[in-house]
DNA sequence: CTTTTAATGTAATATCGTAACAGTTTAACT
DNA sequence: AGTTAAACTGTTACGATATTACATTAAAAG
C-alpha cells in the first residue's frame, strides 16, 4: 500500500514573484537568529537576499559580484563565510553537482530535501519527500551504514520546460 | 509489504584485497572497449588502475601525481580526459560532494548507484538499491519532473568504523 | 569596564577544472 | 599501399572554486 499523503514539492513557476519569498526568508532568518542568539549581520543579510532573489543556483563568485554595495570588491572569503553561516542555519542549500547555492524553500519545516535541477531553464526546486529520505535511510542501515547526511540531486526537465517543448 | 530481495551493497572491508578487483576492472574495461570499439589507451589504463587501487576517493590531482611514469609531470587535462572517458563508460564514478573519483564496484550490472561515504575511514561504498532509485523516480515524476540523472551521496559511518568505535 | 568570544578585513594561496590549438596516431576507405 | 577522417596526445595558458592565516574591530558576558 502506498503512502497517500501529498508529496511536498516546490518548484518556482515562471510568473513566480520573488520579492514575497525574499521577504519571508529574511523574516525567517531574523527570527531564527533571535531564537538561537546568533547575529544576522549585513553580509549575511545581503547574501541571503541575493540568493533568495534567484531560483537559479548562484555560484559564490556570482554572489560576490552582487555584494559590491560600497563600490568595493569583497574578498571571496566574505561570501563563503556568510554562506557557511546560512547553510548551517538551514536557510541556504549547496548544490554539489553545480558548486552553487540556492535559498531553502521550506525553512523551519524540518525537511529532508532532494533537489530538482532543470537542465533547460536552470531553475531548481525542492522535493521534500520523506518517502525518499526514509527509503535511503532504511536501505543504508540495512547495508550496515549509519547515515548522517543525505545528498540527493535530481537532474532533468521541469514541468514547464517539458510543456513548452 | 516490503520488497524482500537482497539489497546489493558493496563496501570495502579492511582486509579487502585490491589487486583482484583491479584486475577484474581492467579486464572489464578491455572487454567493454573491444565491444564498443573504443581505445583503451595507456593513460586510460593507468588512471583506471590508480583509481581501482584505492577505495578511498581520489582527486584528479592525486591521480595526476601517480601518473609520473616517465618522470615527467603530466598536465591536469590528461587526467581529466581519461576520467571523462572512464566515467562515460561507467567504470568510474564522480563524487560531487568531494570533487573526487572512485572505481565502479558493479560494472556491467546496469545499476543505479548511491554512494556511501564514511567520514571516518574515508572509504566509499556503493549501494545499488533499485528501491531507492525507483522511489526517487516515482516521487519526482509525481512532482511533475522528468528525471534524467540521479545523484545520491550518503555521508555517515561505515559498519567497521562503528564497530571499532 | 574588562574579558572573551564572534565577526570582519585583507592578502595570499591552494585546489579544481577547461580552452585552445598544433601535432600525432589509429582506423576506415578507396 | 596511399589517402582521408576521426580520435587521441602534448603543451601552454588560464578560469573557476575555495581555504588559510593573521591582524583588527565589534559585540556579549561577566
Amino acid at each position: 500500500m502506498e503512502d497517500m499523503e501529498a508529496l511536498p514539492v516546490r518548484f518556482p513557476s515562471r510568473q513566480h514573484n520573488h520579492s514575497s519569498c525574499v521577504n519571508k526568508l529574511l523574516g525567517d532568518a531574523e527570527e531564527e537568529c533571535l531564537r538561537q542568539k546568533l547575529r544576522f549581520t549585513e553580509h549575511r543579510r545581503k547574501v541571503l537576499e541575493i540568493i533568495a532573489s534567484s531560483h537559479k543556483p548562484l555560484g559564490a563568485y556570482d554572489i560576490l559580484e552582487q555584494m559590491n554595495f560600497s563600490g568595493r570588491r569583497q574578498a571571496p572569503v566574505v561570501a563563503y563565510r556568510a554562506l557557511d553561516f546560512l547553510i548551517n542555519l538551514g536557510l541556504v542549500h549547496r548544490l554539489n553537482s553545480l558548486n552553487a547555492f540556492v535559498a531553502c524553500m521550506a525553512v523551519g519545516e524540518d525537511h529532508t530535501a532532494q533537489f530538482l535541477i532543470c537542465r533547460q531553464c536552470k531553475n531548481v526546486g525542492e522535493l521534500n519527500s520523506n518517502r525518499v529520505s526514509e527509503r535511503i535511510e532504511k536501505d543504508a542501515v540495512e547495508a550496515g551504514f549509519q547515515v548522517d547526511q543525505q545528498l540527493v540531486e535530481i537532474i532533468g526537465i521541469c514541468y514547464e520546460c517539458a510543456e513548452s517543448g
